[in-house]
RNA sequence: GGUUCAGUGGCCGAGCGGUCUAAGGCGCUCGACUCAAGUUCGAGUCUCUUCGGAGGCGUGGGUUCGAAUCCCACCUGAACCA
């Protein structure tokens, strides 16, 4: 029978499911390895050929562990609350759960396709009651220590979405999910003081094993900052503005201040003839988010609000403007504006008109801020003191007089923990009539979301839980009084702030995970998944993992040891423009290529006309490709189409199922393909041409132990015993190859190293035995469904996954005898076979009788001849 | 604008100071099997050459006995941040 992997694989994979080799147990006698996913958000999409990547990754690492000797968990579950079901339920009125449920056995089913080595026994679903009771039982935790709070702020909201949104979630004002537009406004929330573990999370990145990258992105998101804060009286008025400056040295060039729009002393200090224009200002701020905020270096806006305030050291006056490049929730609100050395305050100062004071030297101000170090001047006290010195004693001077003191400061915020949407979990919260909170009971938990027909948002800022009359009004079973239950829901990262504790012991209804399997699994060994998530999902996680480190829940302060980030696959995907922006049904529509569509800003318009245009998309299976290979429209006859490489989506019409790849050539054929089309690390388009490729090779390896011919004959098996040396040395050359490979995550040549061994071994002599079982060994965390077929075919009864990996035979590793390459000059002349021990004058005495090398000096006398063992001689003459 | 990478045969990618005469795959060429196809099998495939060699790894310099590999500059691209 020739190799057929329609038929192999899904037996194979129903043996997989049977046999349970995969169930992960605790046990003490072996060391563990905790190999984690990134589990998925279970979209109605299904997987698409990119998603596999990192999954088959761990899959391959997973089962060489295993044959290494380790107890291995490796676990796959749902994070299962998320907005697309939810916006679904809305347009549909189908339940989200409903939805999940399905997408859920969508995606189990893609993944048992692939051929995963999940322990499926311990799959988890964060919308699962029993989840969710303890991520409200974590909610309860934090409570308790003072580390969940409601507070108003102002908060991102999305009309769009209906919810508020955590900065984030926020990218160039609009939602990171759906691109929808995000305004800032006051309202009372939910906060989680991520803020108290800011040093903690910066300091612990040093005893991880993650991408430089990723460690860098996640200090710059806490940010942290030294200074100082400074006090400024406010001239004729109570009160004082607080300010937070790393550069406290240079006080004496503030030439204004600048509080943000949103500042509490806005309305206080502005005088009656500043106030139409400093209203008018707040609320034009109001409409943009903080990004763009900060972004608009170029066009510095803000209005004077009439007030001044008193420098603390001159006692000099100071006008008080205010500026939307000023943040509220960025370290006071407020700050000193010193134009001479700080690029945004020059720019705002020169656009206003405001005085410019050099108090540092080394910059030329008459062109620009100068942000450097040097020496003060025009600083009383401080002149001469290097930057460094003038820091300290500017903070000492602060201190001494009562008006601020050396400080910290951070960028990070406390994060905006509570959604107002339905598809999430509830807060396990109660109103008092007093206006104060309570937790319910933990004999409660959990508190489910209530059954709904309905999903809108209930109105303006109202979540849809607050229709439910009969689930919000409740009575406290302490005080019997009537209360409210919270309405809001918590957002996504709650459930995936944890699931990789709750892996470890699922099953347990008495407490989110146990000692002991905290103990024996936890951290992850390593944690596989993309970039995207550097900043949001890693950095929540890591902070709930720190608080259960407090509360004595586990024992590791960090829960990923080590972290990978698989590149993305992209897919190329076709696009034209047309002259129809507005999608309007009845317009008449002019198709365009790229050739004649420029940019403008952000807007793509015709090179001549200038008229708006529109960037279409044609499915990739529908573009229809000329003589040379260039792609055009199906329809518009003569519009060649621009390919571009673009995350896969269904949007740009350029996503390839892994269903269909597989019912082509197989999972083995994916997965090897996968794996070998770069370094792991590394993103690439997906083109289909190098299947076939993966395809032959799984035939040859087939063919080799089957010993089959093409027409499924048996005609040459493998051959008692461990075969001739060179045979043997091919062998050991795999094993050692194949293996470094996969402990250094080079899929890629150790899939190359297999092709190899497959060619080479058996060119000349039988297959034997010993190699045959060395390499279905080694092909088996690869290519596990073909490995198991050959493995029953070499006579075994269980699996190879189950075996021990192959040790390469040392002796074979080395020859007794090596060829030489012989240089002149740095030339490749000559080679020359000596035996691999033989001293250094041997060697150059060989070289030098070679009747080449002798022809290429010409008769010169050699200067010097360089002998590197084992590798070369080089004569210089 | 900043930070961090990276540029290798027609294409994807190995290589990270010397057996480089650039792994492996795709594509292409030629053979085999076949009535024919080919998710088949085998061989070949950087360029020039007076067949001795010579030149090639983004471009130009440098270090070295020796550079795809190290250093400098430039050009180009990517990712993330602003």
């Amino acid at each position: 029978m020739p190799y057929d992997p329609k038929s192999l694989e899904p037996h194979w994979q129903a043996w997989w499911a049977e046999s349970g080799i995969f169930r992960a147990e605790i046990d003490p006698s072996k060391p563990k390895y905790y190999v984690l996913d990134m589990f998925p958000y279970p979209s109605g999409a299904g997987l698409h050929v990119g998603h596999p990547k990192g999954y088959i990754a761990t899959d391959v690492l997973s089962r060489y562990k295993r044959m290494r000797g380790f107890n291995v968990l490796h676990p796959m579950g749902w994070d299962a609350f998320g907005l697309p079901a939810e916006q679904y339920a809305i347009e549909t009125g189908t339940h989200p759960r409903e939805t999940t449920q399905n997408n859920i056995a969508n995606f189990k089913r893609q993944f048992v396709s692939l051929g995963m080595d999940y322990d499926w026994s311990r799959e988890i679903d964060t919308t699962d009651p029993r989840y969710v009771r303890w991520t409200q039982w974590i909610f309860h935790k934090l409570y308790e220590r003072d580390l969940a709070y409601l507070a108003e702020v102002p908060v991102n909201w999305c009309a769009a979405l209906g919810t508020v949104l955590a900065n984030e979630e926020v990218i160039d004002g609009k939602s990171e999910r759906g691109g929808h537009p995000v305004v800032r406004v006051p309202m009372r929330q939910w906060m989680l003081r991520i803020t108290a573990y800011a040093d903690r999370l910066i300091e612990d990145l040093d005893g991880v094993d993650w991408p430089e990258a990723i460690k860098k992105m996640q200090r710059d998101w806490v940010g942290r900052s030294e200074g100082a804060h400074i006090e400024f009286a406010l001239d004729g008025a109570d009160g004082k503005i607080d300010v937070f400056t790393t550069r406290p040295d240079t006080l004496f060039g503030a030439t204004y201040m600048v509080l943000a729009p949103e500042h509490d002393l806005v309305t206080e200090i502005t005088t009656a003839d500043r106030r139409a224009a400093v209203d008018a200002y707040v609320e034009e701020a109001a409409r943009k988010s903080e990004r763009s905020r900060m972004a608009d270096v170029l066009e510095k806006t803000g209005v004077f609000t009439g007030a001044h305030a008193l420098h603390p050291v001159s006692g000099s006056r100071i006008p008080i403007w205010i500026a939307d490049y000023v943040l509220a929730s960025y370290g006071t609100g407020a700050i000193m504006a010193v134009p001479g050395h700080d690029t945004r305050d020059y720019a705002f100062a020169t656009a206003k008109n405001l005085p410019i004071v050099e108090v540092v030297s080394g910059g030329d101000l008459g062109r620009e801020a100068f942000t450097g170090e040097g020496v003060a001047l025009n600083s009383d006290f401080l002149d001469g003191l290097p930057t460094a010195e003038a820091k300290t004693r500017m903070s000492e001077w602060l201190a001494e007089h009562g008006c601020g003191e050396a400080t910290v400061n951070y960028k990070l915020r406390d994060w905006l923990f509570s959604r107002q949407r339905y598809w999430g979990e509830p807060f396990p919260i109660i109103h008092l009539p007093d206006g104060s909170t309570r937790l319910i009971g933990e004999d409660e938990l959990p508190l489910l979301l209530p059954e709904l027909d309905d999903f809108r948002p209930s109105g303006e800022f109202e979540p849809p839980l607050g229709r439910v009359r009969e689930w919000v009004e409740t009575i406290d079973p302490e005080s019997k009084q009537a209360v409210l239950r919270d309405t809001n829901t918590m957002p996504q990262w709650a459930g995936s702030c944890w699931y990789f504790l709750r892996f470890t012991d699922p099953d347990n209804d008495n407490e989110p995970w146990s000692q002991e399997a905290e103990n024996y699994w936890m951290p992850v060994d390593l944690y596989v998944g993309g970039a995207e998530h550097a900043v949001l999902h890693l950095l929540y996680s890591r902070f709930w993992h720190k608080v259960f480190f407090d509360l004595g829940l586990v024992h590791t302060v960090e829960p990923f040891q080590k972290l990978l980030n698989p590149g993305m696959i992209l897919g190329y995907s076709y696009r034209y423009y047309d002259d129809n922006p507005t999608d309007a049904e009845d317009a008449e529509v002019h198709a365009y290529p790229a050739s004649q569509v420029r940019m403008d800003g952000e807007a793509s318009v015709h090179v001549e006309t200038g008229a708006e245009l529109k960037a279409r998309w044609v499915q990739t299976s529908n573009v229809v490709w000329s003589e040379d290979g260039s792609p055009f429209h199906p329809e518009i006859e003569g519009l060649p189409l621009e390919e571009v490489t673009e995350k896969m989506s269904k949007s740009r019409g350029n996503v390839v199922s892994p269903d269909d790849v597989i019912a082509e050539f197989g999972t083995d054929a994916m997965r090897l393909y996968e794996m070998f089309m770069g370094p792991l690390e590394k993103g690439a388009p997906w083109t289909t041409d190098s299947i076939p490729g993966m395809f032959r090779f799984l035939q040859r390896a087939y063919r080799l132990i089957t010993g089959e011919n093409d027409e499924g004959e048996a005609t040459a098996p493998a051959v008692a015993g461990s075969g001739t040396p060179e045979q043997q040395r091919i062998t050991a050359t795999a094993i050692q190859g194949v293996t470094d490979d996969l402990e250094n995550t080079r899929f890629n040549t150790a899939i190359s190293k297999l092709m190899i061994f497959a060619r080479d071994v058996a060119k000349s002599d039988p297959l034997p035995v010993a190699s045959a079982e060395a390499f279905v060994l080694l092909l088996n965390p690869l290519a596990p469904h073909l490995a198991e077929e050959l493995w029953r075919t070499l006579g075994h009864t269980n699996s190879p996954g189950l075996e021990a990996w192959p040790e390469a035979d040392p002796a074979m590793l080395t020859r007794e005898t090596l060829k030489l390459a012989v240089q002149v000059n740095g030339k490749r002349r000559d080679e020359i076979e000596v035996a691999s021990d033989a001293d250094e004058d041997t060697l150059r005495r060989a070289a030098l009788a070679s009747p080449r090398v002798q022809s290429h000096l010409e008769g010169r006398e050699p200067k010097k001849v360089i002998v590197v063992p084992g590798r070369l001689i080089n004569i210089v003459g």
